[in-house]
DNA sequence: ATAAACCTGTGAGCGACTCACAGGTCAAGG
DNA sequence: CCTTGACCTGTGAGTCGCTCACAGGTTTAT
């Protein structure tokens, strides 16, 4: 199977497939005029990566996690560790993204009162400089 | 004031204040010796910055601002524009992060009933590539 | 024979920093 | 006067996971 056949059945874009080919996640054979050829192996591999992706691996975790499984270590450890780790960090990310948004929201609603600013030279935006609720 | 000082007051990292510099968020008068020179007004303006990064704006958005303040125009009515877009993207990733964050404690909690797995050659890790739920 | 539709490797762009580096400037202490 | 150390400068590159563009090679259909 060609990149573009395997990116198809996976329903990613073709230069994901290329992505993870060149940064060692994939490592296809190549036929006679330079083609890759990505075999059943390739594709539970692909679907691995794509899988842990799902879970909030990096690319990087993943790496490791194929490291650990063809050199014949139990990836499992790793795994484990590797997902409370990123787990953190997305729940870290979720609190921001929550207060963001409830941020924007309040701001949001602030300036229905208001009306647009005149360029007076001592504010920039007063909808913006106004609302500090610290 | 020079950048570090201006840094430390806003507690913001120095290179920050450079960043903004190198890409036209701040233009501040350089003295003989060829330092940064931050006038009140820059301070005012990396305020604004900062006040309008903590709203979701991007850099860009917050460019396009302090052109139209400038240019003798009212950036109120970009700020509302722009503010509702950059509200809608935050909302989608938020919803994408906590979806993520779901997913990863179900992982989490299904994990925990299950033993390492020896790599035995059919899969890489049956705890990433057993649990599907879709 | 030629055009369309693939494929290849490589380089660059995204966003908002953050760090590293080489070199200039300045104040304080000996 | 000189050195040390702490600051400053511009520039280049690294982060992450793609995504696109480009120039050129291959295959397939007409």
């Amino acid at each position: 199977m060609k990149a573009g056949e395997l990116a198809n059945r996976f329903s990613v874009n073709v230069n994901t497939v290329r992505h993870y080919v060149r940064s060692g996640l994939l490592s296809p054979d190549k036929d006679a005029s330079g083609y890759h050829y990505f075999s059943a192996e390739e594709e539970r591999q692909l679907a691995f990566i794509l899988r842990a992706r799902e879970l909030g691996f990096t690319l990087d975790d993943i790496r490791q996690l194929l490291n650990d499984a063809t050199s014949g270590e139990s990836p499992c450890p790793h795994a484990r560790e590797l997902i409370e780790l990123r787990l953190t960090e997305a729940r870290q990310k979720l609190n921001s993204m929550q207060s963001l948004v409830s941020r924007m929201e309040s701001a949001v609603r602030e300036w229905q009162a208001l009306p647009d600013c005149a360029p007076c030279g001592d504010h920039i935006c007063h909808l913006i400089e106004g609302g500090h609720h610290e």
